[in-house]
DNA sequence: CTAAAACTTCACACCCATGTCAGGGTCAAG
DNA sequence: CTTGACCCTGACATGGGTGTGAAGTTTTAG
């Protein structure tokens, strides 16, 4: 697929995905005239990405991270460490996120218009 | 209180405080040599804002928003929907989080250096 | 009274994923 | 071929909260 099917297949703009590519978390191949072309799995792993960089790792650390998925010879007590921790600070944002929805819940409730 | 107390006692930077202020979000009077003082609430104040710019609502949004809290007067079908729509992105939000969380543990379990 | 600490405003810098524009090349259908 | 949709690289812009530094003023402790 070309990079317009996968950005309409993944909802990601065709900029990010060059982007994906230039650092190194989504690979592609060329096709003659140099034009991206993916397979299918390339979808997974774009919304994998979009999910990663959505709960706040930055390319740097997805670039760390992805690669373990398709290779478990990199298992390394630096990489479970390093998961362990994004792991915790994603719990510790859900935790903040539960308590800020509490707040706005009370808003919600007191500010209704009846 | 000072900024620098207020600085010190809620843990956002004075320059922070500030910005909050410029923003509308936050109000303090002036002594007489034009330095900034805060009643004790705007400790609580300074806390709300830290947690609703935490969970991604941006300055202008907690403007709208924030009044409220002290003036239940301006309650209106507008601010009773900006209100859920905001609630609605947080949760969401937390749901998706939540599930990138599990991908995260996923790793974290196939990836430990037993 | 004086020195140090704390404060003031103003302005510029940063992050970093994404948007957007320019100027050009590729590819498939007619 | 030609045409139009699609793609390429490169570069600059944006948002928005925060860091930082300069140059000057206020407050407080000794």
């Amino acid at each position: 697929m070309r990079i317009g099917d996968l950005s309409a297949a993944t909802g990601a703009s065709a900029r990010s995905l060059r982007y994906y590519e230039e650092q190194g978390l989504l690979a592609s191949s060329r096709s003659g005239g140099g034009q991206r072309h993916y397979p299918e799995t390339a979808v997974e792993r774009v919304s994998l990405i979009q999910s990663l960089l959505s709960a706040g790792l930055n390319s740097a650390t997805i670039q760390d991270v992805l690669p373990c998925i398709n290779n478990e010879a990199i298992r390394t007590p630096w990489l479970a460490e390093r998961l362990t921790s994004e792991l915790d600070r994603v719990t510790r944002q859900i935790d903040d996120l539960t308590r800020t929805r509490e707040i706005l819940a009370g808003l919600v409730e007191r500010y209704r218009v009846d």
